[in-house]
DNA sequence: ACCTGAACACCGTTCAAGT
DNA sequence: ACCTGAACACCGTTCAAGT
């Protein structure tokens, strides 16, 4: 049931090999794995916007139609591009199991704490090369990729010695923040203009909050330098440091 | 600057006084307001799918175009309707001040703790009851209503005694998971079938879990249960209490 | 079994034309 | 100044028809 969007993690997107010599039509035949790998490419090149079945049929050499027969809708779709960008950011995470960080089964010395923070990185630095994804998480957190991400942060938190009574409420709170928390910046950088630098965008909002009446907005105002020069990967791990932080002080 | 999308807090939907009997056209004449009224109303009756320029064209007896003459475009037209909604439930839990949670000027011995709480249930509360604010959010963090609730928690950190250092950090962690909680909350509604209560939705979800492989998902199996008992509402404020527990370890 | 592409029922937005 | 509503350039999805 939870495994109905499975999908390879591999794609061959174009394997003409100049001796097989088979250009009938297309290169290759239609399938899931080509579908979704393009959809990917039209997202990953210009957001959610620019996802039509016309752009992508265009894209496959094909008839809009005939992503139907792959596909059910534009949903399902929007699914598994997002579930194969999370599978592949949750294996890069583990792979950095070999650095010591995190490691696959748990065992071994590793810091819970500090694999909690890989996983979050992994899920933030996702979000933010695939800003698309950002809104797609709490469309569907039933996908199998997320399940397993799900997973891992609780299984971390069993390692790090939380009394079972407090599970629920930790895990909840750091996959909570964790995806809102990458979902948001997404959206900030989807908000941005393409060309413009984050650094700049943010002066001009902390110059905005720099000006605000001293007498309504006292913290805005104080805190606004800090705004300026915050950066957001810092600023997120930060938040998953507080939260473990208040984990920390249940027992 | 920030007050651009400044707009009332009463609307007046339907005025018409058998006495004055102007009934040349409509019962109003067109304005913002109205129109951000009416948008509201579509949105919260059938979501945001529901919102097109049509409907809401005929729900005002109008054409189409005159719309834009009021509103800039769709984005600008939600934009209004979030920061309504979001002044409204605002000023709820600001009014909560009379009965002590907490106070507009910040001053008496109400606790910073649990003013953070009444202002974080408050939106909360607001995302819950027109879920298609949850996707809102994170489009405009500029809006003035949310730099009101921005204001109000940074404000409330400060009487806690939060070493200043420290506010950015604890600010934005606390703004971020409350944003993105709501928001994850909205989307988990917005995504049920109509009909279904929560309850059997999270049950099937927690059946889901209880059967998945032992060997590969302990976790998910043994929170289970918890899954399915849990109060979305309860839950979201354990996790708030859960950063006030980590902001309160910082010094 | 798989693909084609015209057709259907929509969208947001514009704009000449009205009052 | 404000409103009308047809028109434009799109959408997602369906489906008879092809191979």
């Amino acid at each position: 049931m939870f495994h109905r969007y499975l999908i390879g993690t591999a794609f061959h997107e174009c394997q003409d090999d100049p001796m097989t010599k088979r250009t009938d039509r297309r290169a290759d035949a239609l399938s899931r794995e080509r579908i979704v790998g393009a959809a990917i490419a039209i997202l990953d090149a210009g957001g959610e916007g620019a996802l039509t079945f016309r752009a992508l049929a265009a894209r496959l050499a094909t008839g809009s139609g005939a992503i139907y027969w792959h596909v059910a809708d534009k949903d399902a779709l929007l699914a598994a591009a997002t579930d194969h960008v999370v599978t592949r950011a949750m294996a890069g995470a583990i792979s950095g199991a070999i650095s010591g960080a995190i490691s696959e089964t748990g065992a071994g010395g590793a810091d819970p704490r500090e694999a909690i923070r890989v996983i979050a990185l992994a899920m933030f630095d996702a979000i933010d090369a695939h800003p698309w994804v950002g809104a797609q998480f709490s469309r569907a957190p039933w996908q199998p990729a997320m399940l397993r991400v799900f997973e891992a942060i609780g299984g971390r938190l069993w390692q790090l010695g939380v009394p079972e009574g407090a599970w629920f409420n930790a895990w909840s709170a750091l996959v909570t923040y964790i995806f809102g928390a990458a979902g948001q910046n997404a959206a900030n950088a989807r908000l941005q203009a393409p060309g413009t630098d984050r650094s700049a965008a943010l002066a001009d909002i902390a110059g905005g909050w720099a000006r605000l009446d001293p007498a309504d907005y006292p913290f805005l105002r104080r805190v606004a330098p800090q705004l300026a020069a915050h950066d957001d990967r810092d600023q997120f791990l930060a938040g998953v440091d507080l939260i473990l932080a208040g984990i920390g002080t249940v027992r």
